[in-house]
DNA sequence: GTAAGGTAATTTGATATCGAACTATTTGAT
DNA sequence: ATCAAATAGTTCGATATCAAATTACCTTAC
């Protein structure tokens, strides 16, 4: 996940392709290949800050979306799993990791005796608010290099990817 | 890893945060987030494409990373991870599935008995040359709305970051 | 009101990853 | 020359993921 020092910068690679390959274009290659690699960066940023409250990302990833639902607020499984993009089976063992370290609780739901609502524990909460303090800083120094407006525009540009 | 429909938007995670923590300013979220997501959706759309030359992701990286380096040319396994920011263990495993199917072949290395040299077979050959063409047009069709300009600007921005 | 189909969460089975331990070989210091 | 340390690759043990199967419950259509 962390950026190799050897790895080719991905100009390096169009090039390899160009002698290998010159009746191809690869120059969407370097355009992919800088935000896929970026986003590498900053994936391995927040997990070693998360890695700081013993978290894996995993755990981190679903603390957060439930402590900015508001204080008190629950979510179900399915639904956490669809904000975060994630089948239902891995969020029943992220879920079965956190509640093992008192994180959340999963509540049965009144309404439907099928479904679950998955709140924070206070300690989870409490975790959160501090986690989500350094959590900010370091994703701020991943793009601090970036005026207000290189920020507008990056987000401008991705926004038309397809 | 696809784009869920009921995901929330950067900005809306952004706007969550500041009614649960105004103290905390969490822009860098909507960057990041944003740099993430679109990361997200180009890693699916390879993988997509990988898919229907019944290559899984890490296969198709690792016979596309040999392929680039010219006809004949090889690669130690653990050079080869290195390139691809990998454990020297996945590599294996990685190289054991392409074996099996007979899309490389491990050679030893002449000059250090505990090495390998890592060679595309003719049929992997073949298949990255065909692979290849479907690959780039992929990562065009992502980035289609992007002209050359915006296509420069976005990889200047994304040089910023830390 | 009952049966058919849908939905919620979990379990199961397969695969990928990492880090640490291991085996075999090479390098380097004396 | 010898032996300790470094290196190459694999194996092992743990963890995360997904898709498919499963169990339990709800909803709908009749």
């Amino acid at each position: 996940m962390s950026q190799a020092k050897n790895a080719k910068n991905t100009d390096e690679i169009v090039a390899q392709w160009k002698i290998e390959r010159p009746d191809i274009d690869a120059s969407p290659m370097a355009v992919c290949g800088d935000i896929w690699r970026a986003s590498d960066r900053i994936k391995q940023a927040v997990a070693d800050n998360a890695k700081k409250f013993d978290l894996d990302y995993p755990q981190f990833d679903v603390i957060m979306t439930l402590r900015r639902q508001g204080k008190g607020k629950t979510l179900s499984p399915s639904l956490l799993a669809k904000e975060m993009m994630l089948s239902t089976s891995a969020m029943t063992n992220r879920l079965d990791r956190l509640e093992k370290r008192g994180l959340i609780e999963r509540i049965v739901d009144p309404n439907d005796r099928r479904g679950l609502r998955i709140a924070l524990t206070d300690a989870g909460f409490d975790l959160v608010d501090t986690l989500v303090v350094s959590h900010v800083e370091t994703e701020e120094r991943m793009i601090e290099n970036l005026t207000p407006e290189d920020r507008a525009e990056l987000r401008r540009l991705l926004a038309k990817l397809s």
